[in-house]
DNA sequence: CGCGAGCTTGACGTTGTTCAACTAGAGTGG
DNA sequence: CCACTCTAGTTGAACAACGTCAAGCTCGCG
C-alpha cells in the first residue's frame, strides 16, 4: 500500500457511478467528507476478514476479489470487483465486522467511504437506503446460487460457471485476457489448481475453448452453458 | 393444507414476538390487515422457490425448513424455523421472487404477512427497516459460513456442525428428540443419507454421542466442537 | 401378524485431491 | 548474452473421500 492518500476533492468522482447517481449535492458532500483514496498493488489485501467495518469499499479502478478465508489457508472467491463496484457487506447493522476479505488482483485504486456518513445519508434518503438493501440482496442471491453450484455440480459444471462468470460479467469480451491465476480459478470453483488445469485441458481437447497463455476464447458457448446447467 | 383460514383478530398475536415488539398499535394493525393464518401438515410445502413473493412467512408454531431446490431433485437445507421466526428473503427490493422453498417439518401454523403492508410499515418506521435489513444480513452471514462448511469441511466436521446447530439453536436441550429424518440431516450437510448413517454410527462407537431411535444425546460436546472447527 | 417406510450396513465405483516430477517463462546477476 | 533461479503451470500415478447400489433390518401401524 502506498502511503500517500489522494484526498480527491471533485464531487463528480462518485456522482458518475451508478450507486450514487441519485444523490443530491449535499448528500455527495457527506459521503466525500471523510473518504480516502488509496492505491494497492496486485496481490495486496484491501480489506481483512474479521476486522472492524469502519468504511465501505468502492473500486475506482482495477480488478479485485472478494473471498472467504476458510480452513487451513483455503480461500473461496465469491466475486470479482471492477471499476464502479461498491461493497457494503453483511456487517452493516449487525456486528460491524468484515465477513470476507478483499484483495487486489491487478493494481487498484480504492475509495473508502466512512460508514457513519453512509448510514447518515441512508437515513435521510429512503430510495438510497432501499438501493443499498437491494444491492446486499443481489449478492445474497449470488451466494445462494454458489451454494448449489459448489455442493451439487461437479468439476466440469463448476469450471463452466466460472468461465461464464468471467465472460458475462468480468471481461465481457471473447476472447479475453484472463487476469487471474489458476490458483484463483481454483478458489472460485472450490477445486484444486491441478484439477482446474486438467479440466481446462479437457475443454481444449474437446474444442470447447481455446487456450493461449493467459488468453481464453470460448469456442462453443452453448456447450459451456449446457455444462453449467446440468452440473 | 387445510382450507379454512383462521383470520386471527388479536393484535397481540404478532406483538408478542421479537420482530414486532417495537411497533406501534397502528403499525401492528397495518401488518395484521391482510394477514392469513394457515395450518400445514408435516411435509407440506409452505413457500415454493421461484414463486412470486407476495407475503412474508411468520412461524406461529411448529418446525419448518428453508431449503434450496438444486439439481436432480437434490435439496440443501439452509435453516430450520421455529415459533417466532420471520422469513423475509432476498427477493425483497430485488425481483420479488422466493429464492428458496419452505416446508413444514412438523405440523405448522403459519402467518402470512402482506408484503406491501410490510414495506409500508418499514418506510414509516426507520428502526423497523434497519431491523429487517439486519435480520437479512444475519442470514447472509449464515450462508457464507455454510459455504465454507460445505466446501471445505469433510463428513465429520459437517455433521458435527449440524448436531451443534440442532443443539444450540433448534432444540436447546441435551438430549433432544430429533424431529428430522436422516434424509433431512443429509440435506443439511450436503451428504448422502447413507453417509450420515455411517458417521452417526462412528460417533456412537467413539462415545461422542448416544443414539436411541430419534433421541440424540451429545456425550462429548468438546469433541463435537473440535470436529466442527478443524473440519 | 404382516406390511412398508425409513434406516443401516457392506461392497464397490467414481470423483477429485495429493504428491511428485517435470516444463515454461520471467526476472537477475555475472 | 548466458546460466541461474523462482514461480506458475502441467501432467501422471497413487490415494482418499464420498456416493451408489443392493440387501437386510427395525419399528410403527393397520
Amino acid at each position: 500500500m502506498t502511503t500517500h492518500h489522494l484526498t480527491c476533492n471533485c464531487l463528480e468522482c462518485l456522482a458518475q457511478f451508478k450507486p450514487f447517481r441519485s444523490l443530491s449535492r449535499s448528500e455527495l458532500e457527506t459521503l466525500q467528507e471523510k473518504k480516502q483514496v488509496l492505491h494497492y498493488n496486485s496481490g495486496e489485501i484491501i480489506v481483512k476478514q474479521g476486522s472492524s467495518m469502519t468504511h465501505l469499499t468502492f473500486i475506482y479502478d482495477g480488478l479485485a476479489k472478494i473471498y472467504l478465508e476458510g480452513l487451513n489457508g483455503h480461500n473461496l472467491i465469491l466475486q470479482l470487483l471492477k471499476r464502479g463496484d461498491l461493497v457494503i457487506g453483511p456487517g452493516i447493522f449487525t456486528d460491524y465486522r468484515h465477513h470476507f476479505s478483499i484483495a487486489a488482483v491487478t493494481d487498484c485504486s480504492i475509495c473508502f467511504i466512512d460508514i457513519h456518513n453512509y448510514v447518515k445519508v441512508m437515513s435521510k434518503n429512503q430510495a438510497f437506503a432501499v438501493q443499498s438493501y437491494q444491492s446486499e440482496n443481489f449478492t445474497k442471491i449470488n451466494a445462494l446460487n454458489k451454494l448449489i453450484c459448489l455442493t451439487q455440480k461437479q468439476m466440469n459444471g463448476r469450471l463452466a460457471d466460472a468461465l461464464l462468470y468471467l465472460h458475462d460479467y468480468v471481461y465481457e469480451t471473447n476472447p479475453f485476457q484472463i487476469g487471474i491465476s489458476r490458483r484463483e480459478l481454483a478458489d472460485m470453483t472450490a477445486l484444486s489448481k491441478e484439477s482446474v488445469s486438467r479440466i481446462l485441458r479437457q475443454f481444449k481437447d474437446e474444442k470447447i475453448i481455446n487456450l493461449k497463455g493467459s488468453r481464453i476464447e470460448i469456442l462453443n458457448m452453448d456447450a459451456v452453458r449446457l455444462m453449467s446447467e446440468v452440473g
